[in-house]
DNA sequence: CATATTATGTACTGTTTGGTACAATATTAT
DNA sequence: ATAATATTGTACCAAACAGTACATAATATG
């Protein structure tokens, strides 16, 4: 193993893409954008993602959702109440600090942007987000049989339902300037989970 | 009232170019895709749309949202059952063709694609968005009143609950490659409007 | 028919795009 | 030291982009 060193860290410049990405979409962040928060020359970002921009955003896609996903299959590991952990996973994203307000969920902008654009990374971004439904169904699974659900609707439809709400939030979201009445809203649609 | 006679009808070219935003989005869809659409030369194009690619969208936004909410409240005109009519609303979103299958909402495509792009454009989507919840609020006021619903909540708080499942259709519905699960989720949370 | 007026088609322009070529540089192994 | 190897930075490139300039064409009016 010989050569120059490297100079950045792949987890750190995959991290400053995705902050990019997320808050510009894929077709309207430019290699300049990436580039310069990356804080690398062309050089080597063609040398390290062979398919250029493409490349760089899947592995974006990869990063951010599998880092989600672990972050949440943590904490639903060490609590003693998953479906707790749960209806917080949606009240958090009502609560966002005001510069993410109108960043929304990374996955659901992708399948709106990709739909028509690029299969391959609209399968992708569907991939992760059903890997969270699976999640939901899972909590839902284990909590009826523990009782802890009153619902019992199949898990995987309480799941799907739960998905909707996550979806319809990341554009309800943004339409107002106040998240007050939709908090309620989500709160209601929420005592499924009851 | 002299010179050359148009060879367009704005409505006509204005549908055309609605039909490759919607597919496309604002970013992806490019000057030469949305003229050979609208079989117009550049000439005329910038001629009668004077700020160009933006301007269109513009109009294009107004147009396909007044439309909509024009076919929309036409429809709960001439019923005798406003509630069915809204319920029917969301039926047929699931029930698309499947060539419009993944075209989604235009309105919440362009809120999620403009978040943090275009502050204008955002703007505009999320007040016709608006709109169609103020439609909802009237139908919902009203059948309380006269005592078709059950539901005491108040009719703004139901709206919002309505716009949040119609955005989450939007991208849940695209997740999947059926929509069996999400026709039954939607049948349930509609049952707030029964 | 002449003129004013409006619309059209095409050639052109400067910028930005994503991506490549390649020489210079910094390391390890011999 | 030096050869082999991996990384970097910069200069470059062709294509696509949104938009302009302008000569030509088709009409209404006097």
């Amino acid at each position: 193993m010989a050569g120059r060193p490297r100079k950045f860290k792949e987890d750190e410049v995959i991290q400053k893409a995705c902050d990019v990405f997320w808050e510009k979409g894929y077709a309207a962040a430019s290699s300049e954008d990436l580039l310069q928060a990356m804080n690398m020359g062309k050089g080597s970002f063609y040398l390290h993602f062979k398919d250029g921009k493409e490349e760089l955003f899947k592995r974006t896609l990869d990063f951010r959702a599998k880092q989600s996903l672990q972050k949440i299959r943590t904490r639903l590991a060490e609590t003693n109440n998953k479906v707790e952990v749960l209806k917080s996973l949606f009240h958090e994203r009502l609560n966002t600090e005001e510069y993410f307000k109108n960043y929304g969920c990374f996955l659901g902008n992708t399948i709106v942007e990709m739909s028509n654009l690029n299969a391959e990374l609209k399968e992708l971004a569907a991939h992760y987000l059903k890997q969270l439904e699976q999640v939901f169904e899972e909590v839902i699974s284990e909590a009826q049989e523990n009782k802890r659900i009153s619902s019992t609707k199949p898990p995987r439809f309480i799941a799907r339902y739960l998905i909707n709400i996550w979806n319809g939030m990341n554009i309800t979201k943004r339409m107002n300037g106040s998240n007050d009445i939709l908090k309620e809203v989500v709160g209601l649609q929420l005592q499924i989970l009851d």
